[in-house]
DNA sequence: TAGGATGGTCAACGTGGTTGTCCAAAACGT
DNA sequence: ACGTTTTGGACAACCACGTTGACCATCCTA
């Protein structure tokens, strides 16, 4: 055993939580400061064709009434938009605004910019092959983001 | 560019989750089913030599008010006690009870178990490069969990 | 010995989560 | 076509964990 095994969950978080803080300061830099990293995955799990609130919570894995209220907070900082569907009076639309778009796109590119560090640091071998092994133990599994909840509560 | 970059913070979390799960899952099985996530890294900052509250803020990263309400509901839970410093009576020496103790134990097992087991699929060599890489590319640096509060709060 | 630092607690508040309840609108079945 | 179920959304009460601010007792020190 070359490693004790409770130094592998940590490494693996640490790297996951340099990512996200890493995003999150520039984004932070380029006037978006109140976003928390939670705010990400919702803005993923929105995606370009909008949602709602019952289906998003099936996404990130919570309860439609906490999907609500993070939506609420959301709308209240310009990211996301409600519209009442034409097609069906009870749905409500919930799309990114103008606004919630620039930081998808933003992030993803800077994903991509901290990925490209890593690969010059370990080189792009290496770090496909990290990845590659991840997939391999983990699976290819489709994210849930449950995890405000997950961790602490 | 081999993969997305907003993958690799995805796979990193997933690893992560599902360690810590593994854990929580056999720490449930043996009787220990209210222990969330977090609580494995505050036993882990407490250790065998106890601690305060004070110290514990610091190594986890959050408020002292924050660690001491963490360390009511372990203490409610019976696997923390207080007792009062015979050198100082302001503080209070916070330590494991022998349940405490018994699941810092097995969890460091299991934890090991589990790295056993990704040993297994991807090859003892791989998982050492993995990890070593993660070392290289984030640092040794110590552990902060201010966790629930760093992603939603 | 007076004054500052330190450890702990209490209170108020914010955020995110849960369940339970309820209503309006859509979908379904006879 | 009409009653019944299902669905989407909102509201309330509650819990967990975080924060600041205030306060007190104790210890340290100039």
């Amino acid at each position: 055993m070359s490693s004790d095994g409770f130094l592998l969950p940590l490494r693996l978080f640490v790297g996951f939580r340099q990512l996200i803080d890493g995003v999150h300061a520039e984004l932070a830099r380029e006037g978006h400061p109140e976003l928390r990293p939670l705010h990400g995955f919702v803005f993923q799990a929105i995606g370009l064709d909008g949602t709602t609130a019952v289906e998003l919570g099936r996404r990130l894995g919570v309860s439609k009434q906490a999907a609500g209220k993070t939506l609420d907070g959301l709308e209240r900082l310009g990211y996301v938009a409600r519209t009442t569907d034409p097609q069906d009076a009870r749905r409500k639309l919930v799309t990114l605004t103008d606004r919630g778009v620039q930081v998808l796109v933003r992030s993803a590119q800077i994903f991509d910019e901290l990925r490209a560090e890593w690969a010059a640091r370990i080189g792009p071998d290496r770090l496909d092959e990290l990845e590659k092994d991840l997939v391999t133990v983990t699976g290819a599994e489709p994210f849930r983001l449950d995890v405000p909840g997950w961790f602490g509560g």
